[in-house]
RNA sequence: CGGGGCGUGGCGCAGUCUGGUAGCGCACCUGUUUUGGGUACAGGGGGUCGUAGGUUCGAAUCCUGCCGCCCCGACCA
């Protein structure tokens, strides 16, 4: 992409309204526009954002064996009157009703609709496991919305139901979910560490949010400072070699990163942590909430009647889980754990461009025609490039670059091509290399390899 | 929802107390200049001062209602 013919409404001030760093920079990197309290419109480099996470969540639940779906953004009541939930779900659900007086809700969490689907749908054990999920926008109309949308009223988000013959099969579903999940972080560039959490509305007693530490977190986190080391590089053969259909090993993967103590505020138990933790390892932080994972058994089944017949050929209500992943949210975690004072800095695998090229002399011949190849020889090899063509000074092209935050910047002038070189410069350390323009587009490359 | 604050060109703000018909910086347009980390100068475009009503010869400014937004708290993926 071309600058001078992209839309990327960038800002030289922080506009009042932002408090947080990455609500900060969202505005100013020109991703986001308020339209409502809690509610945004996606400019264009948002937007590509928000495109590259919700692949990653695609590929990671097509990887697990989940089915990808699409509900309705709008729902009927009744299907919540059967739950029970529609007088127990309190000011958060958006309620309205549509020109013949039927009473609708805008979705903030689909557990009914997909049963609906289930139940119509499947009858036999033989249909089992399953596991139906979507990317979707969802409403819960806060109270008081705030950090831009690390908490907005609207928000999108993966949202995955798993339909089990027993509590057993339903607890490898829940394992699978925590596996494929930690692998979606780690692609994010994240890291999110699962802790004991509290159900809330939802229910059921086997739960674990995510949490990526920031000082802006929203939840106090108390944790073994191991439970930072962890990582799915280090189990097993590593990350190519999972077999999501096995029970042992998403078990083992599961205990691995759950039996380190950690917690959100809501299960914290200080004697447990003194006495499981010794204490130059005790650790308190806050998080800010990424995803939660949810066994809760036949609560939605037996009240829907989702039943199944087993192999005995007696109806049974399925084991039912759900589980979450923040979408929209996670860009502003993303932020929140990866910036500096001059801007965002994106991990390469959610850059909205693999790598900036500056044209320090717009309008030279030489540097005109390098910026060009430059840029044709990584779209070759299927790499994004922003190349920063308006005619605008260094210092301007490169703030924008900064803030922005793209992990890699190709500087393309004249004193440099003079003796047949670029600087290619990495964004989180700051550091340059000189060397020739073909050079650094196959640096690019590499660095992309694998992730792009 | 309790407490506090704010609505003035796209963004950041001054002007409001003490009414006299709107200003600054950034951004934008034109020209000159400059060009390796937000160059300098000159000229220019753009605002029913959130909204409705009231007071007044006259309201951004005073009074009342409404709307919107932000912050702290309670609440929350």
């Amino acid at each position: 992409m071309r600058l001078s013919r992209y839309f990327l409404p960038v800002l030289k001030e922080t506009p009042s309204e932002a408090q947080i760093v990455s609500h900060r920079l969202m505005l100013r990197a020109g991703m986001i526009k308020q339209a409502a309290a809690g509610i945004y419109s996606w400019l264009p480099l948002g937007f590509k954002v928000l495109r590259k996470l919700e692949n990653i969540v695609h590929e990671e639940q097509t990887r697990a064996g989940h089915i990808a779906i699409q509900m309705p953004i709008l729902q009927s009541a009744d299907l919540w009157r059967e739950s029970g939930r529609y007088d127990d779900y309190g000011q958060e659900m958006l309620r309205m009703q549509d020109r013949h007086g039927r009473d609708m809700l805008y979705t903030p969490t689909a557990e009914e609709l997909v049963t609906d689907i289930f139940r119509g749908h499947v009858s036999s054990y033989k249909d089992l496991p399953l596991t139906l999920y979507q990317i979707q926008w969802k409403f819960r109309d806060e109270i008081r919305p705030r950090f831009g949308v690390m908490r907005g009223r609207e928000f999108y988000m993966k949202d995955g139901y798993n339909f089990d013959l027993t509590k057993e099969d339903a607890l490898h579903a829940y394992n699978r979910h925590l596996v494929s999940y930690l692998r979606t972080y780690e692609r994010m560039g994240l890291q999110a560490i699962p802790m004991r959490a509290d159900s809330g509305p939802i229910g059921g007693d086997n739960t674990h949010e995510f949490l990526v530490l920031a000082d802006t977190g929203e939840s106090e986190v108390f944790y073994d400072s191991d439970v930072v080391n962890l990582s799915l590089a280090n189990v097993g053969n590593g990350l190519d070699s999972l077999n999501y259909d096995s029970h042992e090993d998403m078990q083992a993967i599961a205990n691995f990163f759950t039996s380190t103590y950690a917690r959100t505020d809501e299960t914290h138990d200080p004697k447990i942590f003194e006495s499981q933790v010794p204490e130059e390892r005790r650790r308190v932080a806050r998080g800010i909430e990424v995803g939660q994972i949810f066994y809760f058994g036949t609560k939605y089944s037996e009240a829907m009647g989702a039943t199944v017949q087993g192999p005995d050929g007696k109806p049974v209500p399925v084991h039912m889980g759900s589980h979450g992943i923040g979408v929209s949210r996670l860009i502003g975690a993303i932020i929140e754990a990866s910036h500096d004072d001059k801007g965002i800095i994106w991990p390469e695998g959610v850059t909205p461009f693999h790598c900036g090229i500056v044209n320090l002399k717009q309008g030279d011949e030489e540097a005109d025609a390098a910026c060009d190849k430059l840029y044709s020889a990584l779209t070759a090899l299927g790499l994004e490039p922003l190349y920063d063509d308006r005619k605008e000074r260094a210092g301007g092209k490169f703030a924008t670059m900064d803030l922005i935050g793209l992990p890699w910047r190709i500087t393309v002038g004249p004193r440099g091509l003079k003796n047949g070189v670029v600087e290619l410069t990495c964004r989180r350390t700051g550091e340059s290399e000189e060397l020739s323009p073909e050079a650094a587009v196959t640096k690019i490359a590499e660095i992309y390899e694998g992730i792009a």
